[in-house]
DNA sequence: GCCTACACTGACCGATCGGTCAGTAACCTG
DNA sequence: CAGGTTACTGACCGATCGGTCAGTGTAGGC
């Protein structure tokens, strides 16, 4: 909806990302509740007003952050959906997760443990049912209670040693190193799971 | 401390425990943050200067939250280091671990997934020494990337599994089916890695 | 009956919360 | 130079925050 040439980059997107930004660190290291927009506009330098300026609401502004991950998300459980059923393709699909972890971690680490508080949102509900056709192409319907603990262990554990580990005394982890050891850990946990991909 | 026979139960330590357990439940459930004094009056049947006459602030609401909790972990790692590093005494050790979790399921969601915005607390930092020597126990000083993600793949989605199990959509797994696979599972996690038992 | 200690409460405090609104300076279009 | 849009802001709103304080009722010891 507009015939500027090019250069609109100063201003047309920076200012949205860059709240996004600093409000999804904000939001996983202190909490959605626990953040105020106050925080957020000061740490970006902005009013406040500017950050509802370009948010409708607080809410608003959570859901901007979380979208686009969970857009990944679904386009990652598509593709897997999508092949046919075997070691191969749940290791390339461990693979491609574990990846998106990685990059996603704030994203994820939000999703799971505020996820609770936030049941009303509806990137939370679409991040829910994502999760949970996930659970059912790696294993039907989730039917003894040990692949149940697989499942979260290994999807809560990745999430909690990825945001948690700057919390470490030690040094942290690059992040090639913390692949491998999460690509080899996570295959181990869901290989005792049958694979029985199925879409919908 | 009191001469009075014995019916001091309805009011000595009631309200200050009830209390407790329902700061508990809605810490974990909305956060620290998120969590109003009055939301916690309310759900008690007192009011806010109620709950401000047995805890001090809500700092030391959350203190005498999680301070139990931290004791008994404190014995169950002191009796592991006490022992003889074996095979058996690991799995004694991860059984004993693992009921300690389930029981202690909120206070150790609470650490796991609010620990970084509380870091200033003194019970937050005491829950993270003993972490830290727990993992020093079971791997001497975490060397490897693995043993890393390992250990804290193995704590974080344990953590996890317990308290997001309510969210899943299916029925929630019995304590006995929790805790059998639980062990399987973390037994599984950890048993790569090497025994190294230290004390302090 | 008197007195102290205890459990508890309502009124109130300054600060901050999410959010609204009326601007304003800069820029593009005609 | 008008006119409109865009990005942004300060002043302000009612509500709520954590916390203080001056009580009030009551039970037990003397």
């Amino acid at each position: 909806m507009q015939t500027s040439p090019a250069p609109e980059t100063s201003s047309r997107q920076t200012a949205r990302e860059e709240l996004k930004s600093i409000a999804l660190r904000q939001f996983a290291s202190v909490g959605f509740a626990g953040t105020s927009l106050q925080q957020i506009a000061d740490a970006a330098g902005y009013s406040k007003s500017s950050v509802l300026y370009h948010f409708a609401s607080k809410e608003a502004l959570l859901e901007a952050t979380l979208t686009p991950a969970m857009d990944t998300l679904g386009e990652i459980l598509d593709r897997f959906v999508s092949r046919a059923p075997s070691r191969s393709a749940q290791d390339a699909f461990v693979a491609e997760f574990i990846d998106f972890l990685l990059v996603n971690r704030l994203q994820v680490h939000m999703f799971v443990n505020q996820g609770q508080s936030l049941q009303g949102m509806a990137v939370i509900g679409r991040a829910n049912g994502l999760i949970e056709s996930l659970a059912s192409s790696l294993c039907g319907e989730m039917r003894t209670a040990e692949e149940r603990v697989r499942f979260s262990v290994a999807l809560g554990g990745a999430a909690y040693m990825l945001s948690a580990s700057e919390m470490w005394s030690t040094a942290p982890l690059s992040d090639d190193e913390t692949r491998a050891a999460l690509v080899t850990v996570v295959s181990e946990l869901l290989a005792p799971m049958q694979l029985r991909p199925m879409a919908s």
